[in-house]
DNA sequence: GCCAACGTTGGC
DNA sequence: GCCAACGTTGGC
């Protein structure tokens, strides 16, 4: 079992979008990173948690947890001429974008990302470093287990 | 809106 | 394969 961060501007998708949609589950669409990418594709398997994390917007932070629902599959929006994600070099025989399914495990109250730089524990996670923009970065188990535990108390 | 940081592109 | 230019991300 592993664990993730997984980046969302809650313009495009909330923790509240991914609660109110179908078995609150959404499509982790549009990834066009070969790093994250390769995590999805990779290394997560059904059952992982990740949390769930708002950013670019006015309170970025953890906003709740989600399970991953399916292995990874094509991002359909990859075809799609007319969605943004559209990718022209992209073919169904071989697709270059995958994707999972995420399911709402649970909203939680949103840790900012100033409380997050506040711990020592913390001080190695991806989210925190300067100039880091890969939008699924792994957690350990160990900074899992702090903000769960100690931040979350769950 | 600013700007640092980083990934990707494309010419060579 | 190198690397400069460019575009994007994301916090502030």
């Amino acid at each position: 079992m592993n664990y993730w961060l997984m980046k969302s501007e809650p313009g495009e998708c909330s923790i509240d979008d991914v609660a109110s949609a179908k078995n609150q589950t959404v499509p982790w669409t549009g990834v066009r990173n070969y790093q994250a990418r390769n995590f999805m594709r990779d290394t997560m398997r059904v059952g992982d948690l990740a949390f769930f994390y708002h950013s670019s917007c006015p309170e970025p932070g953890i906003a709740g947890i989600v399970e991953i629902a399916t292995p990874a599959y094509p991002d359909p929006t990859q075809f799609d001429a007319k969605s943004k994600y559209h990718d022209p070099k992209s073919t169904r025989e071989s697709p270059r974008w995958m994707l999972v399914d995420t399911r709402l495990s649970r909203k939680t109250r949103l840790i900012p990302l100033g409380e997050l730089r506040e711990y020592q524990q913390l001080a190695d996670m991806r989210i925190l470093a300067r100039g880091n923009r890969l939008s699924i970065t792994p957690v350990t188990p160990g900074e899992w287990n702090f903000i769960a535990k100690k931040l979350l108390k769950i």
